[in-house]
DNA sequence: ATTATTCATCGTAATATTGCGATATAGAAG
DNA sequence: CTTCTATATCGCAATATTACGATGAATAAT
């Protein structure tokens, strides 16, 4: 059947969007990446680590954290975030399933 | 050393996150799907499976193919468009990367 | 209690994305 | 040459994203 014009994207499809759209901005890429190499996790040291202000890292955070990337810990006054690794299978077997389904004799 | 506030993303930040950016939309992540599941590949048929008109489709077509995920040969007057795989391995060890830099103790 | 620190949120300006109709381009068919 | 078919591109309107200063909220320190 695939997708027709009457009915709009399966859930399935939004769900990976988001995920992908979460991680498409440079900044989010780097702060995930920082807080995946600390050995313990940071909070607003990535503020003085990337070159953005307060205000738009916590921005990015909160996307990060709305995509179910990251999940935050409140300790006194600082927040620490940490990787969420339940959404990272969803995209590597959408990855494995592309490179799958692939036909190898496609444009040959 | 990290990233600092006076040098920007590093280029391996910067081609993630564009490509990241890229399956960032549900209609990219359909149109990826429908011609990764073609056995032959299929060109404007994408027009008639998505809600979208044959200029946004185009549009699509032309973001998935400029980060790299999509080629698209042209055969007579209609442009055949196919999986380009080389790039779908920088996602999947980014991934990686985060599944086993991450610290199993944080936010403990 | 006052002040400092850390982080989130609001308001706003600048910029980017999205979608579509209209139009252009290029090859196929007549 | 004219016409049809398949795609791409332009121009525009609507919407979304991004960034930041200012401000708010909550805990810590004095």
């Amino acid at each position: 059947m695939g997708i027709t014009k009457t009915d709009s994207y399966t859930d399935q499809t939004l769900a990976l969007a988001s995920i992908f759209k979460a991680l498409g901005h440079p900044a989010r890429i780097a702060i995930l990446a920082y807080i995946a190499k600390q050995t313990a996790c940071i909070c607003g040291d990535i503020v003085a680590e990337l070159p953005l202000s307060q205000a738009s890292i916590s921005r990015h955070l909160a996307e990060l954290k709305e995509a179910g990337l990251i999940k935050g810990t409140i300790s006194g006054t600082s927040v620490c975030y940490c990787i969420d690794e339940t959404q990272l299978p969803l995209l590597e077997t959408f990855i494995h399933q592309i490179k799958q389904l692939q036909n190898q004799t496609c444009c040959a």
